[in-house]
DNA sequence: TACTCACAG
DNA sequence: GGCTGTGAGTA
């Protein structure tokens, strides 16, 4: 007998229960030394060349080939040549003071000797955008594979693979060992409040990557097991994908929450998943010497507050609160407010801890180091503001025609993102407001914003240059006068309240005249774009992986089955094999019947391609 | 709404 | 350590 039940196991198949199920599976998948891996694939290196990222004369990302040489984040570049004298600096793009376009000096950087190639924070920006395009185009494939994706950061993601698992599961004829739970639930023959079938003896199916497993307990000792063997098989292609078809390495975590399933991606690395089954995750937690901190939200003060106000010892911390409080997480919450309430005057020590959160406090720690923090994996929405921030040195702004110099960059910058967001969504994406904010050495911040007036359906870097200057000369009129206003140590423009309008056509095409246009972001990549005017209420829902849209979200919702059960027919199926050989349009056009965005054609990618002709990185977009 | 702080990568 | 970004809390 399992000691699951079947709405365990149903509620799987919900995207908004999922996560609270004792079923739950989620993934963390974590592309290894980013920044690094990108710069080594767009010059052709290999993965065994120790290229590191820099950026003016740090190192901003280490390949795992140059870890071997003991290089590490904080080497200066002339530390780390000292290591290793064949070490590829490659240097991000970078603006120049007074252009808007970005470029990579390849050759270029701190460590050269030729003077004229050292690239300079005076006189330059760096660009990330290369980092941003890369990571969308990995979370492009992600949303493909699967329906519930968290963009966590630009390097990592979130996967709730409940769907996935509960088809893989139910629907896959290729692997025999279900047939009989299939029977019985395609006959309707279950009751949601009786137990599962005990697991079916020697299973055809294996685990991919590492199980932890310490104790040597049985692979597949109830359902959640078989869940997570389906999962790792699902990750493990998944991430294959990703690295046939943009070369990217990644590391992935599998656990039944977000929380174990992070520490356990980054457990091993590179290019290896682990694999937490939930009878191990206290021994994972208590052997790996995990402490409340490394626990994501806990890396800073509140981590170190709570554990001085546990009075926690230094190891094995986490198995210390779990036994200390082992029923309920009353006690604990009786136990914070004590200890908060003998603080007295030190109080203050605390500032962090608010004493009216503390049943919140007590009830998330007690379920951390339980492995049953759940938390659901959310698609985050789409944008709410820009900004490009340059921190100035010396005497790089030291007046007006400085400070437009830099504004330059910025408009090309943000103008930059925006026209990645458009094609991105093939939408077009329309800010109302700008803000231009300065700090100088006797001064905090200075800020003015203004609205945008958008002019017809483009709004491109000249907008903001104007519109930036005007708020900069504005604030250069009321301070430039004040000793210590210039030179400037940091200047910045951002742009929010974005617009998002469907291409070719204008505001009141698509909703009348008086229409106020107000945006709400539905979690996944499946958003909704709601306009409210006076009269009439229009709904309009997206599929981006086909930029089809419909009238109601049942229609969405059906349409999104249909890729995931194209995605899974073709994993499980051995269409993946088949296609192998396909490219990946050709791959993309077979399986989501959908349209390669157009070529890039802003300003940056014809002045990128330039610089780097060699570069095939953007391949897949021509 | 704007600003600061905490946190993360 | 420099840089970018987000969310929570606060005035």
């Amino acid at each position: 007998m399992s000691k699951y039940k079947w709405r365990d196991l149903v509620d799987i198949n919900s995207k908004t229960r999922s996560h609270l199920s004792a079923l739950s599976c989620i993934a963390h998948i974590d592309a290894n030394a980013f920044f690094a891996q990108v710069e080594q694939i767009r010059c052709h290196y290999t993965k065994d060349d120790p290229v590191v990222c820099v950026q003016w004369s740090s190192i901003i990302a280490v390949s795992y080939a140059a870890r071997k040489y003991g290089i590490t984040r904080m080497d200066s570049i002339g530390d780390a040549l000292k290591k290793c004298d064949k070490l590829v600096p490659i240097h991000t793009a970078v603006f120049r003071k007074g252009e808007d376009f970005w470029q990579y000096h390849d050759g270029c950087g701190s460590w050269v000797d030729d003077e004229d190639k050292k690239l300079t924070p005076e006189n330059f920006k760096v660009s990330l955008d290369p980092y941003r395009r890369e990571s969308r185009k990995i979370l492009k494939v992600f949303n493909e594979w699967c329906d519930v994706v968290e963009k966590a950061s630009v390097d990592e993601v979130f996967l709730d693979l409940g769907r996935c698992c509960f088809s893989m599961l139910m629907f896959d004829e290729s692997v025999h060992s279900f047939n009989e739970i299939r029977r019985v639930f395609k006959e309707g023959e279950y009751d949601l409040d009786l137990y599962l079938p005990p697991v079916p003896r020697n299973l055809d199916i294996q685990f991919d990557g590492n199980v932890y497993n310490p104790e040597k307990r049985s692979l597949f000792e109830d359902w959640d097991d078989v869940i997570f063997c389906l999962a790792s098989i699902l990750t493990n292609r998944i991430r294959s994908n990703i690295e046939e078809v943009l070369g990217y390495t990644t590391s992935c975590g599998i656990a039944r929450t977000k929380s174990i399933s992070k520490l356990a991606s980054n457990f091993k690395k590179p290019a290896a998943q682990t694999i937490i089954k939930n009878s191990c995750i206290e021994d994972f937690l208590d052997n790996e010497k995990f402490e409340i901190t490394s626990f994501w939200s806990m890396g800073g003060i509140t981590g170190q507050e709570l554990s001085q106000l546990l009075n926690l010892p230094k190891e094995k911390t986490i198995k210390y609160i779990r036994d200390s409080w082992p029923t309920t997480s009353d006690e604990l919450k009786g136990f914070i407010d004590t200890k908060l309430r003998e603080m007295g005057k030190d109080r203050d020590k605390y500032h962090t801890i608010d004493e009216t959160q503390t049943q919140a406090i007590a009830d998330k720690l007690f379920q951390l180091v339980r492995g049953e923090y759940r938390l659901s994996v959310n698609a985050k929405p789409m944008v709410k503001s820009m900004m490009s921030n340059k921190n100035l040195r010396g005497n790089s702004c030291k007046n007006f025609k400085d400070c437009i110099a830099w504004l330059e960059v910025f408009s090309g910058e943000l103008d930059g993102r925006i026209r990645e967001l458009e094609q991105e969504y093939n939408r077009l994406f329309i800010p109302k407001t700008i803000a231009i904010s300065v700090r100088g050495h006797k001064f905090q911040k200075h800020a003015k914003s203004s609205s945008l007036m958008f002019t017809g359906s483009h709004i491109h870097s000249k907008d903001f240059l104007e519109a930036g200057s005007r708020l900069t000369q504005e604030l250069d009129m009321k301070f430039g006068k004040d000793s210590g206003y210039y030179p400037l140590t940091n200047l910045n423009m951002s742009i929010s309240n974005f617009e998002i309008l469907e291409k070719g056509k204008t505001i009141v095409d698509m909703f009348g005249r008086q229409a106020q246009v107000t945006k709400k972001v539905e979690p996944g990549n499946f958003s909704s774009v709601e306009s409210v005017t006076a009269e009439n209420k229009e709904s309009l829902f997206l599929c981006q992986p086909c930029d089809l849209s419909f009238s109601s979200e049942e229609q969405l919702r059906e349409h999104a089955d249909y890729h995931y059960a194209l995605k899974l027919s073709e994993s499980l199926n051995g269409a993946n094999e088949d296609s192998k050989n396909l490219s990946y349009g050709e791959r993309r056009l077979l399986f989501s019947k959908r349209k390669r965005p157009a070529c890039s054609s802003s300003k940056n990618d014809s002045k990128r391609v330039k610089s780097t002709p060699q570069s095939d990185i953007y391949k897949f977009f021509k």
